[in-house]
RNA sequence: GGCGCAUUCGUCUAGCGGCCUAGGACACGUCCCUCUCAAGGACGAGAUCACGGGUUCGAAUCCCGUAUGCGCUACCA
């Protein structure tokens, strides 16, 4: 196997680098619940991880104290595990490298900003957000392009003093080069060049003494040792402020992946209003985590030209970044509703019926007397297992099983081709004869039935088709004769009975 | 506006110069199976490989340009 055989090495051929041990991290801002994209971009973390026997790192980058939202590193955690990508250092396990919450670091950020000011390739800026926010819509209406103008830019020491003494608190910015460029090769997307002209003075840290995410992230890279970084693809245009950093620093920076990134079905980035978005919803809405793991990771990356069906296993082990795709990919809903079939499909009864309890638990009727019986469901459930495609729908199909009343419009029992008064006379020969089967076995109803809609003169699914209306009060649902027999011989008899009470009341 | 990246069936993709009159999957259509619904099977429709130039004996594959789309352009990440 040859994981990163097209990537023509410029790292690689510095010394030192090319036997590091992978380190990789997922480092997410905890503002929400987690999102499948960034889900996505932990897996393939992940992926290169297992694949390399390297080591995966959850960090916090809470560096936003105005974003930052309660519970949401929790909600990240939960994400992670429900997919199994267990994290080998970070919040909970800990690490050699910690703490693994860049609230915690702040003054790793601050040591490095004032060493930058120190060297020269940092500045203080006093310029207020007010003054900023105006300079930007000027620039926007002279058409000219967006970015800080420097004004800080040789301000003296005695000029800062002056400034700070006025009780202004200084943000600290980058100060980048005006000419060269800088240029990396990217794992997946290839070389990539910026002239250093096109990048501004960015803010490095903000004046509450929080590092922005360009300083955090290259501190700590260099802090925890990480070789690779893998991150959505939105982070390309700032990959020439993070190298600047890198190189002002004196430090060897990592490798870089950038991945594409999961669009919504009008191509923009997927966001809250293209619905569900975050991995948690997905879960809640029925879908198996295997089945979720298989199909993200597959937007992107594929084995080869026919693989749709993969293992975790199998991933880790095939898994390359050389295989990744580099166009952004609309998230198709119909192929991961066939997808979760698959896999539910492929569950062992036992292990079916267990994960749909909790979804019957909560969505059958009210009415039905909870908890539920375990052994009836696991009776009930072989019959719609190969039926569902997400979780979700399983308390809809098997609804009648457990209700005591059948809600359903009469006139639905009359079968094709049939009317009023033969649908009476098969529901009550029906009844007469099942009433005197004791045994409510598939066998023994089918040997009785079939025969029955012969000598009532109508076709097998005719009679079928009014019995099963009669007995479910659905006109889908699974084999009859395994539904009867799962429903037991006295209510199939009473709702018989109740089909014909109720036929009788049609007027013909 | 500037910069960056991308561009193969509706969608996800295979394709690394000849195997491609472009393969697979979802969705779709027809048929088979069948007590309904599924599942399964068979078949089909669906892409002038964004466009225009090159390079080459030969290009979806390499180069250039154009167009379009997306991303970034915050004291957000």
């Amino acid at each position: 196997m040859h994981p990163q055989r097209r990537i023509p090495s410029s790292f690689d051929g510095r010394i030192g680098t090319m036997m590091q041990p992978v380190r990789v991290r997922f480092a997410p801002s905890p503002t929400g619940r987690p999102q499948v994209g960034n889900i996505r971009t932990a897996m393939f973390n992940w992926l290169l991880a297992r694949h390399t026997g390297g080591t995966f790192i959850l960090r916090i980058e809470d560096t936003d104290v105005t974003r930052k939202v309660g519970g949401a590193v929790e909600y990240i955690m939960e994400g992670l595990r429900w997919l199994g990508l267990d994290w080998d250092e970070g919040p909970e396990v800990g690490g050699d490298y910690g703490p693994y919450f860049q609230s915690q670091r702040l003054a790793l950020y601050q040591e490095a900003a004032r060493r930058l000011v120190e060297q020269g390739d940092a500045y203080y800026c006093y310029c207020s957000s007010e003054r900023l926010e105006e300079m930007r819509q000027d620039q926007v209406a002279r058409k000219q392009p967006p970015g800080y103008d420097r004004r800080c830019r040789s301000l003296t020491p005695l000029e800062c003093a002056q400034k700070e003494s006025g009780g202004l608190r200084p943000v600290v910015r980058f100060r980048v080069p005006e000419s060269g460029q800088t240029r990396f090769r990217d794992l997946i997307y290839g070389d990539v060049v910026f002239e250093n002209t096109t990048i501004d003075d960015f803010v490095m840290l903000k004046s509450d003494g929080y590092p922005t995410y360009h300083l955090a992230n290259v501190v700590d890279d260099r802090a925890m040792k990480i070789s690779h970084v893998i991150r959505g693809e939105d982070w390309i245009s700032s990959t020439p402020r993070h190298l600047l950093m890198y190189k002002a620093l004196g430090y060897e920076p990592p490798q870089y992946a950038h991945n594409p990134l999961i669009l919504g079905p009008d191509r923009s980035k997927l966001s809250k209003r293209h619905g569900a978005v975050s991995i948690l919803e997905y879960r809640d809405q029925g879908y198996l985590p295997e089945t979720m793991f298989n199909f993200i990771a597959l937007i992107g990356w594929s084995l080869d030209d026919k693989t749709e069906i993969i293992s975790r296993e199998d991933l880790v082990k095939n898994f390359s970044l050389e295989r990744m795709g580099k166009t952004g990919a609309i998230f198709n809903r119909e192929k991961l509703d066939w997808m979760n079939g698959v896999y539910i499909r492929g569950l062992a009864p036992d292990d079916f019926a267990r994960r749909v309890l909790p979804f019957l638990e909560k969505d059958l009727p009210t009415a039905v007397r909870r908890p539920l019986h375990a052994d009836y469901v696991r009776r009930i459930m072989p019959l719609v297992q190969e039926r569902t495609k997400r979780l979700t729908e399983v308390a809809g199909l098997v609804k009648f099983f457990f209700v005591d009343e059948l809600e359903y419009d009469p006139p639905l029992l009359i079968a094709k081709n049939m009317d009023r008064s033969t649908t009476l006379k098969a529901l009550e020969v029906s009844l007469s004869r099942l009433e005197k089967l004791a045994d409510f076995s598939e066998a023994l109803l089918e040997a009785l039935l079939r025969p029955l809609a012969e000598e009532l003169g109508l076709k097998a699914g005719q009679l079928f088709s009014v019995l099963r209306t009669a007995v479910t009060g659905e006109t889908a649902t699974p084999p009859l004769f395994q539904t009867m027999s799962v429903l037991g011989r006295d209510r199939c008899l009473k709702r018989l009975q109740e089909a014909l009470a109720r036929l009788r009341t049609v007027s013909s």
